[in-house]
DNA sequence: GCACTACCTGGACGATCGTCCAGGTAACTT
DNA sequence: AAGTTACCTGGACGATCGTCCAGGTAGTGC
């Protein structure tokens, strides 16, 4: 074996780029008609593969749904803490950043939002998932001071709630109006 | 036409005893195996009757997962605010008494409360759901004194939150673990 | 040039899906 | 008793599913 070869799956992994193209296409329809809508062919239409190219790249079809999900987790938990931060040091408030952050997520964003929250639910039911679905927690934790404090717990689950219940919203709420709310999670903690 | 009916979907709906059957079988499935684990076969099996009777009594099979989460979501509000206020006025504190009921949640009912989010997240893509995911909240609201008050929100999308992480905890949480951060949450509205 | 090997895919298989329909059953009316 | 009608279901249909496999292709080492 004289090239650079990673084991992924039990499978070989060069170029990998046939394998991103068909995660990304499985993500697209991951959002927008939900896990339910994965198949073999949904996916390789999407990619512009054909079915059987899934079942070389990927194991079973729960691997892909799997991978998907691990790497559209990291993926949006990076984006995140960079908002966040990058607007940090342009001396806005931590507040506003969230706030927008969180209408960005139910707006331009929804479709990765559903996404990130049809994870949680698999996670839920199989315990393989939950080291991805608490990566997101994992970021917000790594923005608060003392991750143990109650002030910050209740901060955490405010978050994920504004956002599930943002998504049952017949339209999108604004930064604007979510700013309230977030500023009276976030006070204790200053 | 002499005794007394109803129109349901459009179909007829007098003892409602094998409707009820085959709804509360495919709540059951739901809570096992998830709205992916819900087919005509599966249900009618854990219900006990032949597949087409699920075709007889629902237009659809999606009229049947609709109609079984709605009606396990109204169930699921009258179980927690009767939970609430009865242990109100045996003069236990109300923040107590959340933290039990969502400690309840995440235990002997996880799988209801999986049901509920997965009807959450099915709203999300479907406005028609949205009034049914909605029930969850009404029911809290009706609990607060100032439902528009910007801590009253956050305490709703807190106790989301916490439920919603509480599935992927690999144990779940107690009520005693829990209290701190629901009386955190209360504490500002009263 | 040839052999070799990793990479890829067309086409098909059996399983399972949602739904339908012809016909059976039982309760009520007369 | 006979008729009527609401209620129910066995069995089958076509569609779609996940997966497999025989074989094609393109790149590399000689």
């Amino acid at each position: 074996m004289s090239t650079a070869y990673r084991r992924v799956d039990g499978r070989r992994a060069r170029g990998d780029r046939r394998r991103t193209e068909i995660v990304e296409a499985a993500l697209r329809v991951i959002e927008r008609d939900g896990v339910a809508g994965v198949t073999h062919r949904t996916v390789a239409a999407e990619a512009g593969v054909p079915p059987a190219s899934l079942t070389y790249h990927f194991a079973s079809l729960d691997d892909l749904v799997v991978g998907t999900l691990t790497w559209s987790a990291e993926r949006m938990a990076t984006r995140i803490r960079d908002g966040i931060e990058s607007s940090r040091i342009k001396g806005r408030s931590q507040a506003g950043a969230v706030a927008e952050t969180l209408a960005e997520a139910l707006g331009p964003q929804r479709g990765r939002t559903m996404a990130e929250y049809e994870l949680y639910l698999l996670a839920a039911r199989r315990p393989a998932l939950r080291p991805a679905a608490r990566q997101w927690l994992d970021v917000l934790t790594s923005l608060g001071r003392q991750p143990d404090e109650v002030g910050f717990r209740a901060f955490l689950a405010g978050v994920d709630g504004i956002l599930l219940q943002g998504l049952i919203d017949d339209d999108p709420p604004t930064a604007a109006e979510l700013l309230p709310v977030v500023e009276h999670l976030l006070e204790p903690l200053r």
